[in-house]
DNA sequence: ATAGATGCAAACCCTTTGCACATTA
DNA sequence: TAATGTGCAAAGGGTTTGCATCTAT
């Protein structure tokens, strides 16, 4: 039910110290990354044995570890006393949600709990490597009782679009938000049509994001009634929200401060990420955005210092200190 | 280093289902309850045949399986390939560090992991019965090269009490501070006498706490350079914090249900937790805080029927719009 | 020709089990 | 006595390895 995967990279060039060609080795690879899902050492041999009798269990074994060395795949472990295998070029680390019943597994991320992860391991002295986060418990299918679609998740590379462009409008609404209320309680002038520009170029491009998720769902009808993939609940809500409740405290030139914190964040964030994942849709989603919150920062920072400049003049504008009472 | 487990439960009732008495089995469990940290099968054999040369391999992975059944013990996967086991009476689920280099472990619990663990099981309709979260890298001591002090962790209990402090002192500081701004902004001279007798006891219970923990201190002058356990940012930060935001923008009526909102939050969250542990200091404390915020809660509550009530009489009070600007 | 890949079977490691014997209720 | 615990050795499952053989460069 789930696609196979599309973009094979180039994993010839992967070799993890100048192996030969072989026939044997390339059959394997091509037969494991054809699988979705988290295949262990057998399932491989068994899939391998339909269609070469003569393959050595321990050639795949061997083949398994080399992949793991090259980066195509990762070892992965959910205590049932062998070991699991993904592919490792599509996503990076994420983590599972493993049915104890039915013995699928599912995957997600989260950028709050990878935060938090970090903020244990900082405060504990801790360099952490390699983060394992595994939910066990049962699944839908097997709470229900229904027919489990054999197989595990393999989630889409169209899931993962929809969650990024979620994300990405969620981003743009309260950057919207921001940008609006600041247009608001700016004084100066020359702000406060940064502000509006800014709120403006966010609404069109709000617009933008919206077809484009409109135009997924069209590609696929039953695309948003998918299992969410991408967990990014501060990410998407917190980074402006924050700010914007500080707005009200400040003057002009902290409203631009802030936003220049609140874009710098965002940007950060989605480049972050967007670097961590492989060629996909999501990360093309990711990428773009981060560049387009870099634009609004580059023009914030050059409007933060036009201000500074023209309040150390002498003849700087008289500052209004009249609270506007908004509509509370 | 770190203090062996002081308060052993009567386990001896605790048998899965009504095993025989015997020395054997007695001795394995004495010994296992005697050491620290993370013991795989063979270390307890070592262990156990350093006393006794004849004991089989075979009894002591039956009398592991056998405490795992009656609640002594708890199997782990680090993902070495083999299972190791810790105590389980002493404390629930909580999650790992583990370092690569070493093989030790160090244990903490996050709360606020926890609450984006269930987060997400709810938004994949997956019923979770148990989380893994392993943060796998390189400690302290091995990174800076120290002689590390063998044998893991074993947070004890004073550390535990510790942390539980700790998040009740932060807890009750943003709750005086949520209680004294709602004196401030209360314009029913009732209500604004039942928060500031709030505030009044919030400090007198802080300082209380505070000593406490000054006591604690003095018991082992180290304590407070020990690494941190208990990650409750949330809670500690989170619950009343949000409620003062929101004390601005509501009448007097509101501002009572924000606190009972917060106290509820906030008890529910200590009596959780609090009964989850086991036997311990840190166990009574957040017991005891639950209790505490019960009070509150039932007080709150009180004042808010009472309110509502005089607000709905014809000849009600009138009401006073001074807003005192007391000491801050 | 030579380094590396493969197949086979044996070895390994951790863990469980069958069975005879010992211990406890 | 009946039920349960123990020791020993064997078996089990997953994985690795030694070695002879094969195959690409």
């Amino acid at each position: 039910m789930l696609h196979v995967s599309t973009a094979i990279p180039d994993f010839s060039r992967l070799k993890p110290k100048g192996g030969k060609r072989s026939s044997k080795r390339e059959q394997i690879v091509n037969v494991f990354l054809r699988q979705e899902g988290h295949l262990s050492a057998d399932d491989l041999v068994d899939i391998i044995r339909r269609d070469d009798r003569r393959v050595s269990r321990a050639t795949v074994y061997r083949t398994l570890q080399w992949m793991v060395d090259a980066g195509i795949a990762r070892k992965v472990d959910f205590g049932e006393g062998r070991s699991r295998f993904e592919h490792s070029y599509r996503q990076p680390r994420h983590f599972h949600l493993i049915c104890t019943t039915c013995h699928r597994s599912f995957e997600f991320l989260s950028s709050d709990i990878e935060v938090l992860v970090e903020e244990v391991a900082r405060a504990r002295s801790f360099s952490p490597a390699e983060s394992v986060v595994q939910i066990r418990g049962m699944c839908e299918d097997c709470r229900t009782g229904k027919t489990a679609a054999a197989g595990d998740d393999g989630h889409s590379d169209m899931v993962f679009a929809r969650d990024a462009l979620r994300i990405a409008i969620a981003t743009e609404r309260s950057g919207l938000e921001f940008y609006t209320r600041a247009a608001r309680v700016t004084r100066d002038a020359r702000g406060r049509k940064v502000f509006e520009h800014l709120a403006a170029e966010e609404k069109e491009h709000l617009s933008k994001l919206e077809s484009r998720y409109q135009e997924l769902l069209h590609r696929d009808p039953l695309l948003e009634a998918r299992p969410t993939f991408l967990f990014f609940k501060g990410a998407a809500n917190g980074i402006f929200a924050e700010g914007t409740e500080r707005l009200m405290q400040g003057n002009d030139q902290q409203a631009l401060l802030i936003g220049i914190k609140c874009e710098r964040g965002s940007h950060k964030f989605f480049k972050k990420y967007g670097e961590q994942f492989e060629e996909s849709e999501g990360k093309q989603i990711f990428l773009e955005f981060a560049d387009e919150e870099r634009e609004h920062l580059d023009l914030l920072i050059r409007e933060y210092k036009a201000l500074v400049k023209r309040q150390s003049r002498p003849s700087r504008a008289p500052r209004s200190s009249t609270a506007r009472a908004s509509a509370r």
